[in-house]
DNA sequence: GTGGTCTAGACCACC
DNA sequence: GTGGTCTAGACCACG
């Protein structure tokens, strides 16, 4: 897992890592059970103080990405969202929206927006292919 | 062209505004002349504070994306290039990215996204269509 | 409402205030409605920074005490616990529990406990008496 | 010698060992000669690292309240007077006021109050009563 | 060594 | 002026 932080951007230093962290997880780069790096060497390896990173796997913790065990570290956890399809449309309908207005913006039309869709969720899938054939 | 803001993100406000409204200008939505709506206006209907409003019409200004003509509006200027396909890409994929990742942590699969997808595109359509035979 | 903080208490400082704040709510020092001191008044007249007051005022707010309202500044709500009789037995009897073993270790019998406790409920009692008629 | 840790104490876990073994020393609930639980035994009893519980007995040798005879054990050394009565009122009062204060913002009556600690007495007495049997 | 907490400085959005 | 957030330094509990 290659983790990387750009301080140009407007997005905080510990969403950055709660993002790739996340898409690591997502991409089977990760998989349950796999420690992550302690908040020291991470902070010092980054450039950021190590309460930034704790910050980032607190807010991990929360989502249920990672579970965290004072004294010994943290580990990523099996991926068992706890929320309904009512609470999941509520979460992912405004991220949608603010694509598809984006989108719009760009003049970027709907059968090139889902021709993009396509390519991503592919994306995603060879990656998370090459995973599992990888190292088992 | 449609503003909104995304008041549970990290990214400010002001900033929101600003980058849809170059996002708009460049990509061709909105022409050189066109007025904006009016700070009072626009903080109405976005629910934001006059002065978050003005806060990014004058950063617009000093970026040269808009004019303002004291007690006249605001108006864009003869624009800069339109974002051409490779640019749109390099926009629109970090936030399909982070769509497909938040997607898979909520564990909701690929066919269930495309039809979230194309149930947002309609709507946005629908709302459109109504503006378009509403005002002329 | 008068605040202290005595910075050679292993208590934390932000704890210490939300301590004294509810105890002011509860004595009727402070009604529904009243305005805290901003936090940099605050902090200043505390020696601490601003944001150790704002931790003390977020919390506050968690417990229902208080109500902030960004730029305006914070106030104390009307009392209404959220908590069913269950919920508040669950709170409450780790406090009692903790007192009693105190009591007991030293030496404090159960008839001069409760003769303590009453003493204390009686003192609560008069304080919320004096502030109920010296106001309206 | 009584002994318990509120692991949701903000007070660190070592010093609520100190504080009440302080506090059993100086009621003569505990007389000089007593042995201290094994530094092993007493953390599997509260579920603290045995180190915490070391320096609990660590902090307490420094202030002269215990000695350690290396290989044998702890025991209590000749004390400290016990406290009196306006000592204990000094102690217990804090205590009590901080319950009494929760217990108005959780909206439980002076009524409901007392029935709870003398719920509590009960239960005290009744474990007491059970080890007094149990062990002579 | 590990993560957790308290305090603080700087900057932001908003009135 | 108001409160809120991000980042960081120092210290603590724990293995």
């Amino acid at each position: 897992m290659i983790l990387s932080i750009n301080f140009n951007s407007a997005h905080p230093a510990y969403l950055q890592l709660v993002d790739q962290v996340k898409a690591a997880a997502a991409s089977g780069a990760a998989k349950p059970g796999d420690s992550l790096p302690s908040v020291r060497q991470l902070g010092e390896q980054l450039r950021l103080n190590r309460n930034t990173v704790a910050k980032a796997y607190t807010e991990l913790e929360s989502q249920g990405v990672i579970e965290t065990a004072a004294g010994k570290g943290c580990f990523f956890r099996a991926n068992r969202s706890p929320f309904n399809a009512g609470k999941k449309r509520e979460v992912l309908i405004p991220e949608i929206d603010s694509l598809v207005v984006k989108a719009h913006h760009l003049q970027v039309g709907n059968v090139e927006l889902r021709k993009l869709v396509e390519e991503r969720l592919d994306a995603l899938a060879t990656v998370r292919q090459k995973h599992s054939t990888q190292k088992p």
